[in-house]
DNA sequence: GCATTCCTGAGCATTACTGTCAACTATTAA
DNA sequence: TTAATAGTTGACAGTAATGCTCAGGAATGC
């Protein structure tokens, strides 16, 4: 029951995008050394967000990724879609709750309510909720370092 | 974001256990049968639920498996811990929600969070609550057949 | 042109998953 | 006692997914 490391990363690499965007676009480099993350890996998924239309693209010298909206608008679980990794706990069940076998099966209840639950969780959460958050964090840095010196 | 079919299989199979059990023991060839799981797949399985002691063993011919306790004191998470899934949505972090990294990652909160509520949601749902779920869907499927007869 | 950046697809090593097999031990009905 | 039943153990193997690298190509701005 564990996400990938490709969607916890594309989580990540989308935050640090908003975190440090300011007017021009973030390079994919710049995200690399901030998150510590292969930088090729990252552009495969960053290929990925831009065909689920969360970042848009600048090719040439000064160019990389922006948001393609608001953070606000941008949730975690439209992120991990982006990246293809699925939130529905079993195999045998698609995203409407649907199974072949769905009335011998003694198990289909937990599994469609347990989906929906994740999905409901994540589908709640936005970029700008984990960016408001991590500022926060590094805010909370800063002040105990100040207190040690 | 996938349950392995080992959690899923072990939960079915407790519940067919609930199912099928009266006062004797319910062997594993029983719960093969009924389950369509692999016979020597299912050993290996119960073998972890004794020992995280959901089940006990009865040896010898009219053997098989018990429920250790009753039905509504067996939760699903507990089955999903003794065949050594973990609930915990990313590696880097442990049952407490302690990382290495905690001040510095930015998609922490998330994770643990999401934690907590797969692991809140699964741990109140018994077998028990299982059973009879899967009790009424026998039931509904014998009057539908009824009807078309 | 040329450096910078994104873009694409192939490739690959490692690991996890799912399941099988064979041999062994314990229990008990008859 | 003995045969039948059933659990126990550990090794093994095929397959698929994961995580990542590499080599190159295409767009863009200077
Ligand atoms: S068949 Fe998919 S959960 Fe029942
Ligand atoms: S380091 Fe594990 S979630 Fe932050």
């Amino acid at each position: 029951m564990r996400l990938s490391t490709k969607a916890q990363y594309a989580v990540r690499a989308m935050v640090r995008l908003n975190l440090e965007q300011k007017d021009s676009p973030v390079s994919i480099r710049e995200i690399s050394t901030h998150e510590n993350i292969s930088l090729t890996y990252l552009e495969q998924l960053f290929a990925k967000l831009r065909r689920g239309k969360l970042v848009r693209s600048v090719r040439g010298p000064g160019g990389g990724y922006i948001l393609a909206r608001p953070a606000a608008d941008i949730k975690v679980d439209q992120i991990i879609d982006s990246v293809e990794e699925t939130l529905i706990p079993v195999s045998c069940m698609d995203e409407f709750g649907n199974c072949a076998c769905s009335d011998q099966c003694v198990t289909h209840t937990v599994w469609q309510e347990l989906g929906e639950r994740i999905r409901g969780f994540l589908s709640s959460v936005s970029i700008e909720d984990l960016t408001n958050d991590a500022r926060a964090r590094i805010h909370r840095q800063r002040e105990e370092q100040r207190k040690t010196e």
